[in-house]
DNA sequence: CGGAATCCTCTTCGATACTG
DNA sequence: CAGTATCGAAGAGGATTCCG
């Protein structure tokens, strides 16, 4: 009756116990960005099916990663991560960064959102690189707006824009991921207008060295 | 007919849809420790169905993140992890320090096994505590023996005695298990016999204190 | 209308038995 | 010892329906 799970005392199958069916991981990098709605979720996980993410929230609710929250303004439920759920991020960043390497281009049907864009840039995000960099660099990339602090060679994101950031990136999305998958460089994309770097010539160096491939 | 994937350009699905299906992450942590038989597989995977092992080594070794060997000396075929599959020690490691919070305490019908205690230690590392030390521990846990090296706020822990470690740790499994689960005290565990702490004793008070709870 | 539970089909898992 | 074959059980995916 009780869940599949793998009987090992093992932190890391204890660990998979709880977050590595199907889905689970891909739902917690959605709310890693923030709480979101059931629809949201539907919407940014193309083929969950309805059933499996209502199960999934029930049970990361039942273990204490997910709660339900009523959104203040207008009042509408959403789900986020508690405390637990946000412990996750230094092994979902890992799981990226292992994941960009083997991810290969495209493919015809691949989904994407520009909300995934945050958790991009840190897996890129290259600690050796950002010696002695504190900076703050904001991002709009066709109208989702976040900003990353840089700072004792570690990267924090954060949705939303950031009061004096040291650069400015504004760009569209189709651009955006030219430039993850390398198919486009920043130079080309400057020239071509597609990308905007606002700040000192040393801040924007700085802020795309640390994120180099 | 291709496997199960996301369909998502997120270099989080894709690396679940390489490494995120059911035991293969319990696989990649056995052979973490060096290169296993099928048979030695099944063993610390119980329950895993000889099938599925067949299923998964057969997929890894497809996507490129395992390889057959034969092991030199009694010629005999094994597994082991590629460059790319080793690359993903980082990402278990953080799943295994999530886990650490959420284990609790050993289930009446756990599997238990001493070669998991290099990543147990890695996952329980604390960079900050390290700061300043250069030191090589060696451990013994009812003769599973291995070293760990920490330098640079890091650590790397191999099979195997070192050449003139600075601690060395004798226990048997159940103590190191006890203490794992903090069911017993280190001071208990020397008292009592059951652990035994070669060093100096600032060596020592630096080897408990980077894995302190 | 958004948020879920239900139903049904298909795939995967797990256990055992079997084979080179 | 290293796998393959088989089959019942559980999980996933899609459409539809129900609930508020």
């Amino acid at each position: 009756m009780s869940k599949r799970c793998y009987r090992q005392y093992c932190s890391l199958a204890r660990a998979l116990d709880l977050v590595g069916e199907r889905w689970t991981l891909l739902i917690i990098r959605e709310l890693l960005s923030g709480p979101r709605r059931y629809q949201e979720l539907l919407d940014n996980l193309p083929g969950i099916g309805t059933n499996l993410l209502a199960t999934r929230l029930r049970e990361l609710g039942g273990e204490g990663i997910v709660r339900k929250v009523l959104l203040s303004a207008p009042r509408i439920r959403a789900y986020e991560l508690t405390e637990m759920g946000r412990a996750l991020e230094p092994a979902v960043v890992e799981l990226a960064r292992w994941g960009l390497a083997v991810r290969g281009q495209p493919r015809p049907d691949d989904h994407w959102s520009a909300q995934w864009s945050p958790l991009a840039l840190r897996a890129r995000f290259q600690a050796d690189k950002a010696a002695g960099i504190d900076a703050i660099y904001e991002y709009d990339v066709g109208g989702h707006v976040f900003h990353a602090r840089i700072r004792n060679q570690s990267i924090e994101t954060r949705p939303g824009t950031a009061s004096s950031p040291d650069v400015r990136l504004v760009t569209d999305e189709e651009t955006f991921l030219d430039l993850a998958t390398e198919s486009l460089s920043v130079e080309q994309a400057v020239e071509s207008g597609r990308l905007c770097l606002e700040g000192t010539p040393e801040a924007i160096r700085s802020s795309l060295e640390v994120f180099a491939a």
